[in-house]
DNA sequence: CGAATAGTTGAAACTAATCAAGTAAAGTGG
DNA sequence: CCACTTTACTTGATTAGTTTCAACTATTCG
């Protein structure tokens, strides 16, 4: 029995993106083995980038699961602030909530499939039930270090924290460490979200967001033309940026 | 070995007054009707205040659920700085990660009872499943108004969010609103949670933490003279100054 | 090519952190 | 029971980091 969870959370851990560039572009792609369940009263979405799927306050009486590409969740105050809550990407789930209320909007940030099943039909499937249990303690966690960032990083740190995010297999527990230093050690990322996009995840502004960005590249710890297609010299060495190591 | 950590929490708990209105003093008890599924292969805990149950990194292969008190669950970074993640009530879960190791440290705030199940017999169980399904839902909508607590909210905005969580059936969705103004609106509360606690959960110093009581005492949206028994004179009015409404 | 959008950079303002001193309450030992 | 220590909290002065405001640059799109 343990076995069989521990092989899989390290197969699933180790696993690289099956295609190119969708979910990990965003660094929070976790592409494992998803069960798919039986397909009855399941209603597929297709949609492109930056469309909102469902609103703070809207009626969330369906399970939302992520197929392919990258969902925002946000928040907003009356007075207009908002933060960005989750960034979700290819098995993630959203939209479920315990009033039937969704406390938060959910948007794309990349063109996605989506696969939407009805409340009832999502709590009668075992598998369903399985694959959400086992996505959501993985989003708590994802919460948890996020609420570290948050409370207890400084903009460096957290800018850092979230380029690391972008490499795939980095960063996590997992992190290779300094250990595999000697070897180069670059990687490249792309990133998806605007400058006020990473603000408003990070809870920064945007122009904060874009002098660390230029601190980092002024250190040389990154380097970039084109704002959006980030060299990362030596992962570790941004990896020491994050404040977590 | 179970025995011992039950023992030892029996002689140390004489020197505590055992509350036992201890949920909701922290605001976070939600005391529905929880299913008490087979008990079998369950190992009771019970804790006085301020004890270690789970350690960041400790082997973290069973299902807590908090039947009475309250626990806090945090994260440190290698320099110190720490973060308190979650405040947990009576129904709440934790205890469970993807990967065998426990992501933050888990410390009773209270007395407590905790239950604890092991990791194959809380999978083998549906009502149990449903309960930890449920609560976790829970758990992530409260992290994702921490998350805009933490990035968007100013310290007078934190405190009073903090505050509005201690009194019963306020501040949440069902807030009553400005309706109930006219009558009498005050609460009594009881702040459990030292300044540094607070602090710490809010993304604060205790010194902040310490001024924005100040402030709303002086403003007379708060009176206290043990700084642990706080009375709300006027809850809308306290509320008014979370931001969020 | 001009307009719009996104990003960068600088200077000033402001909020919260830090450093430091002082007060209040609780616990300890004579 | 009282001085003494310890712990928790408060308050003030100063500093640091981020936000705000503003100007400017680069890129994308009609």
């Amino acid at each position: 029995m343990s076995l069989d969870v521990a092989s899989l959370a390290h197969s699933m851990r180790d696993r690289l993106p099956p295609k190119h560039d969708a979910g990990w572009t965003l660094g929070i792609s976790r592409p494992e083995a998803m069960a798919e369940p039986a397909e009855k009263a399941a209603r597929h979405l297709d949609l492109p980038a930056r469309q909102t799927i469902l609103d703070e306050g809207d009626e969330a009486r369906s399970l939302h699961v992520i197929l392919e590409g990258s969902v925002m969740l946000s928040k907003l105050l009356p007075d207009g602030r908002r933060q960005i809550i989750e960034l979700l990407g290819p098995g993630d789930v959203f939209g479920l909530c315990i009033n039937r209320l969704s406390d938060v909007t959910a948007e794309t940030v990349l063109p996605s499939r989506i696969v939407v099943y009805d409340r009832a039909v999502a709590e009668s499937s075992p598998s369903l039930q399985r694959l959400v249990a086992d996505r959501m303690k993985a989003q708590i966690c994802a919460l948890h270090d996020h609420a570290m960032l948050l409370g207890r990083k400084n903009a460096v740190e957290r800018v850092a924290t979230f380029l690391m995010r972008l490499v795939p297999n980095r960063g996590g527990q997992g992190c290779a460490g300094p250990l595999a230093a000697g070897k180069a050690d670059q990687a490249q990322v792309h990133v998806t979200l605007t400058r006020q996009e990473i603000a408003d995840y990070l809870g920064l502004t945007l122009e904060t967001v874009s002098r660390a960005f230029s601190l980092l590249k002024r250190q040389g710890v990154l380097a970039y033309g084109r704002h959006d297609d980030v060299t990362i010299g030596n992962v570790c060495r941004l990896c020491q940026c994050t404040g977590s190591h």
